[in-house]
DNA sequence: TTGTAAGCGTTATCAG
DNA sequence: CTGATAACGCTTACAA
């Protein structure tokens, strides 16, 4: 390239960077050439002499999941936004698959990482990195882990909305369909609905997926007449799951029993009836950790341990409504 | 690095590669310093020096859409089963951002693309890269653009399904939603479907968008009475749109009229009525199209051209029906 | 205003 | 069996 130009190599990057004053003849010159060779300085050369490669990772569990999706959007969009790439690292709540990103990262292929993956066997693997390297952690916070910035939605106070709606709604007895236990979010949520809904509340483990919503729901039906007159599933995606077997066993929503979800994805309005849901802001938890990530990244800092907790709304839909008198 | 374990980095990289046989003592050695020091080689050297990088980037218009995150998970998997990372270009149908992402690509950050972004407007942009780059389209094609590996589902099949579908049914005359003209995929379901249906059939063009399908729906509407008795939309967002139309205006589906899409994802299903409509294999093509584009890639050479068409399959459910009499 | 040379962290080649 | 050296393609002192 510079050879074609008739200049040095040293020339050409100040044309291109324009760190250093280039005679005028001389940079339209070279900028011809560059245009006709269609040359575009190597960006693995760059960054290596730079340090740094304007990449950052994303970690996520499954980008196929309408929540993920979103959050991965918001962080693509704040880090276009920037200046800076996205590499997908998609586990599929698979560690090998994780391990071998988190060896990438390691590698020094991103500058930052936004990792919103948070099943627990992660933890030690990100132990090793947090300290040392720029960590956003995005949705789910891992408990224990040093310093790092939090971004999440306020989990707790919607799960709080839901407990409130239900009790005004009269329902004195719930059924709660839980994710992972050892997901903060999951748990906050479950507190949070406790707290207030004060009535008598039965828990089955579950663990986000929509059959798994299923299969609690069938088993809670499967003991004879339901006690409860509302289900709060932790996701949509289990509320989905059990409404579904609400169907199967004929049970109409919400005339027999009241159905309520949490994160607000798209389905959750689509299905009939459309859920009473907490709309979370996966775009902005997304956006948010970039953001917040990035500004450290950029200029060669590691995080301080900080956290956002985004606001939630109650979605009130037509899945829950009064108990049968 | 190499000084801690007290060798050259030659045989650290040899006792990390085994490229050529090491002393078991001296390996021993240098692995637990590198365990200790969690040393991992810099990827960026390594790319500069093997002339690869590892890392194919995958161009989407909208990660947010359930039918590109499929796709992008097919591309994922498959990229990851063969060790290579995917950097994620959502381009928002915006060109400043596409040429962005191009950029990053002609700074060969990436050993190939996966392109399904096929706005006409990038056509230009791409011309630049075919034939110098290893490029696989997928889902859509690109008009005129030379040799290049194409992996797209069976639109024009899909449609003739759909028009076959509805003729039985007893449907004479048919509205069609489509999406831009100027994508192949989108005129080919409309030819597919126009060939099989053999009845009269009236076209209103819109954008693969939800709003969209509501607002042709809303016009088709607004002209008095709906002549016909069966809705093909292009895409099952564009059915959902034209479902809420249909639902404002007292319609219902599919007594009074019959609805049906394309994609078959994961909202059509949930919606009510659940919609008939094709389903288009977006995991595989992601994953075809990237398997096919790594196996030049690996190699080091330029894809051929090539195409591959995947089937797709009607899904009947229960918004169409036969007209009423 | 421009060029030369060092160096970023690897791996391949060539020696020993 | 191992090490020195060059080279990958850039950017940035340092020189001229």
């Amino acid at each position: 390239m510079a050879a074609a130009a008739g200049v040095s190599p040293t020339t050409v990057s100040h044309v291109l960077s324009g760190n250093r004053p280039v005679n005028e003849r001389t940079a339209t010159r070279v900028r011809s050439v560059v245009s006709r060779l269609g040359y575009v300085p190597a960006s693995l050369a760059r960054g290596l002499q730079a340090g740094s490669t304007s990449v950052i990772g994303l970690l996520i569990p499954d980008i196929s999941n309408t929540f993920f999706a979103e959050l991965a959007k918001g962080v693509e969009d704040a880090a276009h936004h920037l200046g800076y790439g996205v590499i997908l690292c998609n586990t599929e709540f698979d560690s090998d698959r994780e391990d071998r990103y988190l060896g990438l990262i390691r590698s020094r292929f991103v500058d930052g990482v936004v990792y919103a993956a948070g099943s627990p066997p992660s933890r030690q693997r990100l132990d090793a990195l947090v300290g040392q390297f720029p960590i956003a952690l995005a949705d789910e916070e891992v408990e224990g882990l040093g310093a790092t910035l939090i971004t999440t939605a306020d989990h707790e106070g919607g799960g709080r909305l839901v407990g409130e709606h239900l009790r005004t709604l009269g329902h004195r007895r719930a059924l709660m369909l839980t994710g992972p236990s050892d997901l903060r979010s999951s748990s906050a949520r479950g507190s949070g609905f406790k707290e207030a809904f004060e009535g008598e509340v039965v828990e089955r483990v579950g663990d986000f997926k929509e059959e798994s919503g299923y299969r609690l729901m069938k088993e809670a039906l499967a003991t004879g007449r339901l006690e409860q007159t509302a289900v709060f599933a932790g996701n949509d995606l289990m509320a989905i799951g059990a409404l579904a077997a609400l169907r199967e066993a004929g049970l109409s929503v919400p005339q027999d029993v009241s159905l309520a979800g949490f994160d607000d994805i798209r389905a959750a309005s689509l299905v009939f009836p459309p859920l009473t849901t907490v709309h979370q802001p996966a775009y902005d938890v997304g956006h948010t950790a970039t953001t917040q990530l990035l500004q450290y990244v950029a200029r060669h800092q590691v995080p301080p341990s900080a956290r956002h907790t985004l606001p939630v709304q109650l979605k009130v839909r037509e899945s829950t409504a009064p108990p049968a008198p």
